[in-house]
DNA sequence: AGCGGATGTACAG
DNA sequence: TGTACCTCCGCTT
């Protein structure tokens, strides 16, 4: 389940596995039996990601779009692929590899003006390298919106979810319920090349870790952690749980129908 | 077997 | 603000 990191790692492992390659492409599950079936043959030319949207060219057919939502899911691998089950929307596949596509928000072929839509949108994202967070500061340091409401927003930033929301906002000590006006600066300049630090770390690594190593529980002395997402994190989804730097309860609330996390003593207004 | 959630978004009103 | 949608998994019975 996806962040931006997981995009990107996935629009560089379809390079990878499928980039120059001429590919087969079926739609077991039917919602893209025909899209599939304009693609199954062609070359992917190129795969690319911004914040949570992936997508695939295959000229001169176009672009097929893809958005995971909260439960889509991308299974990749080398051949050979198991029997596809009957929730694939799209297997793409090859003498080598294969993608399984399940229960993606979207996964539609588009054109070069669709696509644009798209990107015109979105904000700027942390893992474009030409993209900055100055687009980004010119909305923040107008609002009046919570900090934490406006990292989820994808026209403000593009690719932070609801773990490296939480996350940044811990690692810099503001409470998640400051308005944007109200950060300085230099608050967003950190918490954004964080972010980028972060979520490169999170492409590589293709899970989210966000705990320093002076906090690790080894260094910290504290027994090592088990965590039920795989990464090492400070706060998401640990409400109750004693917060690993200053030892008080996280906190969790509902905040435009999304959970969020925090240390009231570690974050301030 | 059946439920409630979940790293998300879009649309209705 | 509420609801619908897509799938899987872990918990409860």
């Amino acid at each position: 389940m996806p962040e931006g990191h997981t995009i990107h790692r996935l629009a560089a492992d379809h390079s990878e596995l499928f980039g120059g390659r001429p590919v087969r492409a079926g739609s077991p599950q039917g919602k893209f039996a025909d899209g599939a079936a304009l693609i199954d043959g062609q070359v992917l030319e190129h795969a690319e990601a911004h914040g949570k949207h992936l997508f695939l060219s295959f000229p001169p057919t176009g672009w097929v779009h893809v958005h995971l939502g909260l439960f889509g899911t991308y299974t990749l691998g080398r051949a050979p692929a198991p029997p596809p089950t009957d929730t694939v929307r799209l297997r793409l596949s090859t003498e080598a590899a294969y993608a399984d596509l399940r229960g993606p928000t979207a996964c539609a072929l588009i054109t070069d003006d669709e696509k644009q839509a798209v990107h015109d949108r979105l904000g700027p994202d942390p893992l474009r390298p030409s993209d900055d967070g100055d687009r980004a500061w010119a909305r923040i340091s107008r609002s009046r919106t919570s900090v934490a409401a406006l990292l989820l927003d994808q026209k403000v930033v593009a690719g932070v979810g609801n773990v490296y929301r939480a996350e940044v906002l811990f690692r810099h000590g503001i409470d998640p319920y400051r308005a944007g006006r109200d950060l300085t600066r230099a608050e967003w300049d950190a918490i954004w090349a964080d972010l980028v630090a972060l979520m490169r770390e999170g492409v590589r690594n293709n899970r989210i870790d966000t705990v320093r190593p002076e906090h690790t529980p080894e260094a910290m002395g504290r027994p090592p952690r088990v965590d039920d997402h795989g990464g090492e994190v400070y706060v998401y989804r640990r409400d109750r749980q004693p917060c690993h730097i200053c030892g008080g309860e996280v906190r969790t609330a509902e905040l435009a129908a999304r959970n969020l996390f925090w240390c009231p003593n570690c974050q301030r207004r």
